[in-house]
DNA sequence: ATGATAATATACCGATCGGTATATTTTGTC
DNA sequence: GACAAAATATACCGATCGGTATATTATCAT
């Protein structure tokens, strides 16, 4: 069972650095040592593969968001637990990052966003609910769940795409200068 | 020089809709009925005619942003011209658009992404200007220009992306509430 | 030790990939 | 109308694509 672990982990390299359609089953194969038949052999196709490494790899970060997204009325505290997760996934599983954020932003029609949408849809709805048991608490937000998990986790997006740029560091101060910037606004 | 432009047309709509690798200059010559010395005439390669399409679309982004982006003072205002101007773009050039985010979001070492980083990146620097002309009267927005930029691209195209999910019209009341948000926090 | 099964390799499949050599047609100029 | 140049087509190139038929080697329970 180790080869069928190395192809995965050979394809989430390949695929977060050159992306799924520019990658061939050859050079996934060629970079463990084995042939073809040995990846077809653990998956039906590419696409296959491609389930399987999405599935071992999702699971990791939901796990962690699932752990942080718990809120008890503090709407602050709960979101900050949130983006420290994510923070903490974009620097542990990098690859796996970049290459869920990549397929999210894919064409609809393409075989990475199809293979990607079950698990985003998944995280988007634990963010969804943290806003909708919120908004029990502060009316003003009711109604808006959608639009303020989506720009939550578009800002979260954009912060991790300028440390994988290099231009930032993950670090608590920037947890809490997004989480603050989100609830208060960029004056504070 | 009608075929050219044809060519543009439909390398853009099949790019767009299923991404620029996984469509053969094949299909794309097809689609407009010819054949592919046809596109070869007009571009070197199938990466020549990709600049050429970027080269084309990016204009009209980019003088509507420009001519959005002048502060004079009024941070709020100035914001919302600009998130005005995304909001325009994202409906009136969807496909480019969808294309553009696609390939912002791709693998640093694909042919996509290596395309669009010159176009996006000016779009990045006259963001930051704005924000950077504007510590001169709000001192405590200094040094955090790129934070900022990125995180209001990051709404804004969260916002764009539920555009294209049919969750979200882009509407005034869209216009005013993410900048209200950026600037003042969820709460307003 | 044997027999079944899982795991792997060799060598191939047809299709499509991006790209082109060559020939023909269209277009515009004088 | 002749001629050059631009535009387009036919027919092909080698390479790679995802995938597989078949044979061989490891593994492991009996």
């Amino acid at each position: 069972m180790d080869n069928r672990q190395q192809l995965l982990d050979s394809a989430l390299a390949l695929f977060s650095q050159r992306g799924y359609d520019a990658v061939g089953v050859r050079e996934i194969v060629e970079a463990v040592g084995v042939t073809k038949p040995t990846l077809y052999h653990y998956f039906d196709s590419k696409r296959g593969l491609l389930d399987a490494l999405l599935q071992r790899e999702s699971g990791h970060l939901l796990t962690e968001v699932l752990q942080a997204a718990v809120y008890h009325g503090d709407l602050v505290l709960t979101l900050e637990n949130i983006v420290r997760a994510y923070f903490r996934i974009a620097q542990k599983a990098s690859a796996y990052y970049r290459m869920q954020l990549t397929m999210y932003f894919s064409p609809p029609e393409s075989e990475g966003n199809q293979a990607i949408r079950p698990f985003t849809t998944q995280q988007r709805e634990i963010l969804e609910d943290v806003f909708i048991r919120a908004a029990e608490d502060h009316g003003n937000l009711r109604g808006r769940h959608s639009r303020y998990a989506a720009g939550l986790l578009g800002v979260v997006n954009a912060t991790i795409g300028l440390y994988f740029n290099d231009a930032l560091a993950l670090n608590e101060e920037i947890v809490y200068q997004v989480v603050h910037q989100f609830m208060y606004g960029i004056f504070s």
